[in-house]
DNA sequence: CAATTTCCCTATTGACATAGTAGGTGAATG
DNA sequence: CATTCACCTACTATGTCAATAGGGAAATTG
C-alpha cells in the first residue's frame, strides 16, 4: 500500500480544516475529528507531525485548536503524505536503510524509478484546494 | 510498498528465463534463482504462482525445468505483479474483504482513484520485453 | 486563582502482511 | 535406480501499521 491510512486521514483533517476555516479563528481538533469519523486520540497523533511540519497553525487553551498556515492551493497532496508518512515510494529500491546496491545492474529498477517520478509528480499536481473541491457542502467526509 | 519483494522477484525471474530462453529448451529455476541471487525455496514459492498463472510452462525431472508460454512482448508487467501479488493497488480504499463505505462522499477517493488509474495503465504498457532491454549482456541481474 | 479546554508527548497493544525457511513428495530422465 | 527437478504444505520470524491509553503543559475564561 503507497498510501497508508496515516497519510489519507491527513489529507482529509487538511481539506476539513481548510473547510470549516478561513474566518480566521481556530478550530478544534475534536471537531474536525468528528466531521471526519476519525478517533480524536488517532488524529492527534498525526495532527502533531502536520504541525511540526510547520503545516497549521496551533493554539492552545479554550477557543484555541488549528488553523491553515497557507492558502489550500498552495499544499501539495504529496507534501501533506510525506509529513505524515516520510515517503510515497513505490518501491523500497532506493529508500529506507537498507537501500538495494543492485539498483546500476538491476533490468527491472528503471521501471520502478519511472513510475516512482510519474507518481511523485502526479501527487505534486494536486493540492488541498483539489481535494476541497470534491467536498460535498453539507455532511461532507 | 505498492511493489513488493515478490513482484519484483517475479519479474526478475520472468526477465531471466526470457534472457535465457529462447532456444527452446527448459530453464531449471535452481540456475535461475542463482543468477538473480534468490533464494532457491523462495523463488520456488513465486515460481508456483507463474505457473498457475499459465505464465511459463513446467517440465519435471531431469532436463526440466521452465519456460516461457508466451514471447516476452506478450506479457505486461501488470499482470506478472498481479499473479504474484495479488494486487498493485495505491490505497486499500477498493480493495480487500472490507472496502470503505465512504467512497461516495469522501473529498480524497477520487485522486486515489485517478492515481490509481494512472499506475495501472503504465505497468500495463510495460512488458517483459521491456525489461529485458534493460538487462546487460553479461552478468545481468 | 481555579477550572476547563485544548494541544502535546510517550508508551503500548494487537492485528496483519511479508520475507524467508524447512522438509518432504512425486515425476521424468539417463 | 539414482539424480534432477518441479511441487506442496507448513512454519517462523520480523516489521509495520492502526489504534488505544494516560498523562502533562499551555492558555483562556469566569
Amino acid at each position: 500500500m503507497i498510501i497508508s491510512s496515516k497519510g489519507k486521514y491527513a489529507v482529509r483533517v487538511m481539506a476539513q480544516l481548510a473547510a470549516d476555516g478561513g474566518s480566521g479563528e481556530y478550530i478544534p481538533l475534536k471537531r474536525i475529528a468528528e466531521q471526519q469519523h476519525i478517533s480524536l486520540k488517532y488524529s492527534e497523533s498525526i495532527m502533531a507531525k502536520l504541525s511540526k511540519a510547520g503545516f497549521v497553525t496551533a493554539a492552545s487553551g479554550k477557543g484555541g485548536g488549528y488553523i491553515l498556515a497557507k492558502d489550500p492551493s498552495q499544499y501539495r497532496v504529496s507534501d501533506i503524505l510525506k509529513a505524515a508518512d516520510e515517503s510515497i515510494a513505490p518501491v523500497s529500491c532506493t529508500q529506507g536503510q537498507s537501500p538495494c546496491e543492485n539498483i546500476d545492474t538491476c533490468c527491472t529498477f528503471p521501471i520502478w524509478n519511472e513510475l516512482s517520478d510519474m507518481i511523485n509528480s502526479f501527487l505534486d499536481s494536486k493540492t488541498l484546494a483539489d481535494v476541497v473541491a470534491n467536498m460535498p457542502q453539507n455532511g461532507s467526509i
